[in-house]
DNA sequence: CTCTTTGCAAAACATTTGCATGCCT
DNA sequence: AGGCATGCAAATGTTTTGCAAAGAG
């Protein structure tokens, strides 16, 4: 069935990811690896620091400045996602193939939640002769965990 | 009617503001009047660093950090409203009385459009065991004038 | 071997705080 | 007069850039 979907496992979501880079010309490192890796393990929005921190335990030498560029970088290749909170952006693995969705985000510790409800189709009538870039719809709050 | 709303001129909403610094124990300063007649008039998203600079241009000695504090006091009282877009805070009036909406923002000039479709009230089943503190729905583009 | 990626360092930028002076009430 | 508001200056924190050395293909 077409619409049945396959649940990713994280080494597949890796493998996507890399793939992703080779086909927009990106060397495959073994930092590179990691980053994705983490995210494709917790799939929570992070800060450039958190993910940073996370990746200094296992690279103490990995400088602030790979961890952001690359961060950018995947954004740029789609292979994130992000959204600002606080002065700070927050980065997330974007899940390929889902369909359009939103989030519910975890104001402690970033944990996101689908929202399948978008209300962009409702707006063409109120919305008349402005040209549309892009929208956000986010819920923050705290997730179960966290409460 | 109950339903007629009163479409506020700007001394009017200057009034209002005034009087809710006054209930805020807040002191009736030139600039604060000075800010407040800016966001009545230009009622579009505008950056610290927008409001200061407009600011400056009555009052030159007037310090960035005047403007900066005038403002967070005022989104404490509920006279503007914020958003964040590019690592800034954005500001914007706050129209009291009106009902729960939503904004399209133009990423140039800042000017807001409402839109009064929200979404919220879709999603409590998706979102059970969560704890919600606030939402944020945005529609950023080009304003008619800046296309 | 070539071009990209990385580390180090510092610049840029917005936000935020401290303190002495000035002004509203 | 008393306490809040302002100006000046500097601290903070994140983002962003430059350049030389190291690494991937």
């Amino acid at each position: 069935m077409h619409t049945m979907e396959h649940k990713q496992t994280n080494e597949e979501l890796v493998e996507q990811g890399l793939e992703t880079l080779r086909a927009n010309q990106f060397k495959i490192t073994q930092k590179r690896k990691e980053i994705l890796e983490l995210f494709a393990q917790k799939q929570h929005y992070m800060s450039a620091q958190d993910v940073h921190e996370i990746l200094r335990e296992k690279y103490p030498t990995m400088s602030y400045n790979t961890t952001y560029r690359n961060l950018y970088d995947f954004v740029e290749c789609d292979l994130l996602e992000t959204t600002e909170y606080r002065q700070q952006q927050l980065f997330k693995i974007h899940c390929i193939g889902d369909h359009h969705h939103h989030h519910f985000i975890c104001t402690k510790c970033g944990k996101s939640i689908p929202i399948h409800h978008c209300p962009m189709h409702l707006l063409e009538d109120e919305l008349q002769g402005v040209q549309i870039e892009f929208h956000r719809f986010e819920v923050f709050g705290l997730c179960a965990d966290c409460q």
